[in-house]
DNA sequence: TCACTTTTTCAGAAGTTATTGAAAGTGTAG
DNA sequence: CTACACTTTCAATAACTTCTGAAAAAGTGA
């Protein structure tokens, strides 16, 4: 039986690694395990003790886990110093993650796809070829970006509830 | 008006600089890119000329570009070279690099999951949090695999004609 | 205002990932 | 078997990203 003290190490060093592969640097996904399985919110200080690392690196990475909308900060009256906490529902962190992520990729996607279709339309298969894959992009660009948005507006309640049963429901092909 | 020539750079160039957020690497992108607007296979010279890159590196990508499933070698009767062709269906292709990251993330993230619900439980206010959290993420790790694995099994045409509308219909909360 | 506490910034150091290019490997035709 | 045409590998290195720690800035109360 495993003890707490490893399970939690083993519990931030795996969203530490699986963060990476989200678009999240290691760092910042191991300060967001941490404040999600602490009970209480944690200073600058402890997190850099429970951690190991150093005060500037806390600093910028606990401010980008706040641009990103799943950490906040909490202040205690007679105390200076500020204190943090994770957004503790998993799926509206996730439901955040994604409008980020949405935001960052999608959407400068749809700019330049908008841009290339001012290219000179030309009857040469290279021409051809170029018109295709930007209309294509373009359009599965637009479709994405509906259905994110369209996901972004509901609550995490609704994906736990309905999502699933919908999708499961689908024939596949 | 912009000319061929600068749509297609500018269209390599973009897809490259997207392509790193969304786990693949900027060259790998690239030559995704490159292959994407080609009307014909290309070789690996042709390639390693068109962007500028050495052999090794085009060896290496284009055999990962393969292992995701969208990117093709075609061999030319009387030719010793290989000839490589992306996959023109933007659809299927972002099927086929969602299918690849569900593998690499949420695989290994339900993995190690199933390792932490082993962790003793306590009464404790930091038992029950690493409790929560490892409960939360598993079942949302077992869901989203559950969503992607049945999109998967569905053709891109069904992405196009079904999914959007299934996904406007639901009122939103 | 000053003295003190906490946060932010940023240049350089450390660490990580991608790229090159030459050498080794593979397959084929004569 | 040998020569050739191509592909693959990999150690060295280049390019990029993250992290540190000390200094500057900002905030607070007396």
């Amino acid at each position: 039986m495993m003890q707490l003290q490893e399970g939690r190490d083993k519990f931030i060093q795996a969203w530490g690694t699986l963060g990476s592969s989200w678009g999240i640097n290691r760092t910042m996904a191991q300060i967001h395990a941490l404040l999600l399985i602490s009970p209480i919110a944690l200073s600058t200080e402890e997190i850099m003790d429970a951690l190991g690392i150093s005060r500037g690196n806390v600093n910028m990475n606990v401010r980008s886990l706040m641009d990103w909308g799943i950490v906040h900060k909490e202040l205690r009256p007679g105390d200076r110093k500020e204190y943090f906490h994770a957004e503790k529902d998993i799926y509206l962190t996730a439901m955040k993650i994604m409008r980020e992520r949405r935001k960052r990729e999608l959407e400068p996607l749809i700019t330049i796809m908008t841009q290339l279709k001012q290219v000179e339309k030309l009857e040469t298969p290279e021409g051809q070829a170029l018109t295709k894959a930007v209309h294509d992009i373009d359009h599965f660009a637009h479709q994405a970006d509906t259905v994110l948005t369209t996901m972004e507006k509901m609550t995490s309640n609704w994906f736990t509830q309905q999502f699933l049963s919908v999708i499961k429901k689908i024939k596949p092909l």
